[in-house]
Formats: C-alpha cells, sequence, structure tokens
DNA sequence: GTCAATATTCTTGCATACAAGATTTGTCGT
DNA sequence: ACGACAAATCTTGTATGCAAGAATATTGAC
C-alpha cells in the first residue's frame, strides 16, 4: 500500500468530477468504484463522505450519491466569492510581501507572458495558477491561503472554460501586469481592487461562461 | 435505526469540539467513541473523516486523529477572512435587500437590544448570530451564505470569549445599528466598511483574545 | 539504575458479512 | 393493454473480523 487508500480515492473522484468524467448529475455507484479501483466499499464510502463535505457531490440517504450540478447562477456566486477573497489576499501581499514573494510572483508572470504571447491557452492555465498561488503565498495568511486554493480548486474546470473565449487570455495577461504593479508598489487598495475585477465575472462575461455551460 | 447515524455522530463530536468538551489537542479514539455512542466503529470513522474534511481535526496516518489547535495567529487570520465575507454580504444585502429581509433584519435588531440592554451576553450571543444570518440571507447569494454560516461556527467558541469582555455586547450593539442604516439606505460601500470593521478582531481585542484563549 | 532491544498489546485501515430500505421486475386483475 | 400490488433484487448502512503499523511494556546488558 503506497500511501492512504482513502486520500487516493477521494483525489481520483474528484479529478474524475473537475474534469468531467464524472458528470453533475452521475450516480456514483459504491460497488462499481470500488472494483472499478480494486478496494472495498468502505474506502470508497469514507472518500464520498469527504467529497459531500467539500460540497462535490451531495448524498441523499439511502438513495447514493450524485455529482451536484451547480448551475450558472451559483457558479457567478462563487466566483463572487472567489473574487472577494483574491482582493483580500492581494491586498495583504501589497502590505506583506517579502524579497522571496517578489521573485515568486515575478517569476510566474513571466511565464505567463511566455504562454500568453505563445497563444497556448492550456500553459497559460497553469502559469496563471502559479500566479495565484504566489499571490495567495505572498498574502502570508494560511487561512486564506487555504480557502483560496480549495475554491480555485472547484473553479478550475469553469475557469479553464473562460481562458477558450476570445482574447480571454491576452486581456487576462495584461490584467496581471497591473496586478503587478500595484502588489510591488505596496498599493493595498489598488492590488484588491483590480484582482477582484480580474477575477469576477461580471457583463458579458457571464453570457459567455451560460453560453460555453450550455454547449457540453 | 432513527435517521441517520454518521450525521448524529458528526454533530455530537463537533459540538463536543465547539463546546469545548473535547479540548484541542485531544485525541478522538474509535472505539471509545463508538462504544460511548453505541454504534460501531464504522460510522465513526466516516464521521471522523468528515470532520477531518472540514478541519475540525486532524487525521495522522496510522495514529489516530485529534482535535486542531488553532493558535491565536490561525485564529486571527479566520476573522481576517470571516469579516471579508461578512462585507461582501453586506455590500450585497444593502443592493439586494426586499421586504422581508428588512423585517428579518430589524426583528433581529431590536431582539439585540432587548439582550444587550439587559446585560444578558449570552442572549446576545444568538441574537447576534440571527442577526448576521440576517445579512447574509438578504446578500441573497447561496454560495456566500453557506460559507458565511460555515465559517461563523467554527468561530463560534472564541466569539463568544470577545462577548465577555468588559463593554464588548454594548459597543458591538452600537456598530450594528450604523450597519442596520447603511444597509438600509442603499450604501453597499459604507455597509461593507462597517461590517468589516465590526467583525474583524483589531488592535487591543487581539491582545484580549490571547489573553483569553491562554486562561482556559 | 539506566538504556536499549525485543516482545506484547493496542489501534488503525481495509475487507467482508449481514440487515434494512429502495428499486425493479413480474404477475394479476380490470 | 394499462395500472396496481407483490416478490425479488439491488444498494446502502452498520457491524464485525483480520492484518499491519504504532505505542507500550518487558527483559537483558552494561
Amino acid at each position: 500500500m503506497s500511501e492512504n487508500v482513502v486520500q487516493r480515492l477521494r483525489d481520483e473522484i474528484e479529478n474524475g468530477i473537475i474534469s468531467n468524467d464524472f458528470a453533475p448529475g452521475a450516480r456514483l455507484d459504491e460497488v462499481q468504484l470500488a472494483t472499478r479501483f480494486g478496494v472495498s466499499r468502505t474506502p470508497v464510502r469514507e472518500a464520498l463522505m469527504q467529497l459531500n463535505a467539500i460540497g462535490l457531490i451531495e448524498i441523499r440517504p439511502r438513495r447514493g450519491a450524485v455529482v451536484i450540478d451547480p448551475g450558472p447562477h451559483r457558479i457567478f456566486e462563487m466566483f463572487e466569492v472567489m473574487a472577494e477573497l483574491e482582493g483580500l489576499a492581494g491586498s495583504l501581499a501589497a502590505r506583506r510581501f517579502t524579497d522571496t514573494d517578489r521573485t515568486a510572483i515575478l517569476a510566474a508572470h513571466a511565464d505567463c507572458e511566455r504562454s500568453s504571447s505563445a497563444g497556448n491557452s492550456d500553459a497559460y492555465y497553469y502559469d496563471n495558477e502559479r500566479f495565484h498561488k504566489a499571490i495567495y503565498t505572498a498574502s502570508h495568511s494560511g487561512f486564506l491561503a487555504e480557502q483560496c486554493v480549495a475554491l480555485h480548486r472547484r473553479l478550475q474546470p469553469y475557469r479553464r472554460l473562460q481562458l477558450r473565449v476570445r482574447n480571454r487570455v491576452a486581456t487576462s495577461f495584461a490584467e496581471h501586469g497591473a496586478i503587478v504593479e500595484a502588489i510591488l508598489a505596496g498599493d493595498a487598495e489598488q492590488a484588491r481592487t483590480l484582482l477582484r475585477q480580474h477575477v469576477s465575472i461580471q457583463g458579458e462575461r457571464f453570457s459567455d461562461l451560460v453560453a460555453t455551460l450550455a454547449s457540453r
């Protein structure tokens, strides 16, 4: 046994949900999962309970587990909260960043520039994640960073869709530039505002999201 | 079988932790809990995994579960995030509240006044909770409300300690008044600022918290 | 008497077993 | 042929069993 069966199962199933391998609404059968992963039902159940606690699936008593379908409105609400948390992280980062933080932020930003100008939206997705995580770290609030990472992860599939819309990568990168500037200048309020706007989904971006969701 | 043993266990243990019945650092023995609640180890384990996912306990592989001790600094961080989320809820509430929302907020506020002027800090605790929940509801963001309730619950024990310090109930109620005013006036930014200040722990309040924590 | 190595006990992690509720299938009546 | 009731089947919820790792006690050497 490599590490921890339950943890492995939790990650596998979570990834399956995030990668849309288990579509929203799909029923997660315990024995099916157990045989598929070559374990017994017990660890499968424990993994499912964890996913239930996180809010990725719903367990209806005596009726099994299904993948939750957030729906466009709830996704919007989640981005709204994410924007607020990112804004806080940015404002704290502007006041507290260290030399290592600055190096990490600039490095991630440089990588974003590469993948952005290369037009590689998949690469940009990962570099963008690193960029944002660098800001969480620079906030020097462990709890905030954890919350951000968790929410970021849950929003991962939709964020990815967003990057596919025309020109989004370019504008995203441009916004990053201003954010870096504000943080390194120590302008907490500016960093907060810019990050909030950067993350939140406003105006036509919401229609884009709904349209992309519907086309799946 | 009444309803759902795991859920009951989860609540029981969670309450035990929140009420400091299981102190931070305490080891949670599976068979002990099982016999205590008259069930087998399986549902106990599942309940523990859920608490682990929530972040209330830590499960070290092969070494059992212990209640997490956040420590003053982390508690401060949690209040920091809570302040931000409450601020968002307040600003949304100011823009979106309905007639029923206003009625609920004013009712909760009136109850706070009663328990405040009566000097009953325990009663005030519950009325205060209703007041804040009324604002979450008025924000009309289901996801935000859920996050707020969850964090509020985790901070419950510390919030309670805070109310015990001299004059805190009175100043808290005074702040509520200004918050109600801002929300009902539709002043989103003012509501956000006031709520943020109301919830966050600044200056001597942090020393108070540390002191009270140490005296337990 | 103290430290260390080993043996014992205890606890967790996973598998299997069994019971009870839910779902499906089959049969009968109209 | 359609609907309703009943039986069979399937699935979940809980209990128990067994193996492996961690904690603890014991014994031996110095």
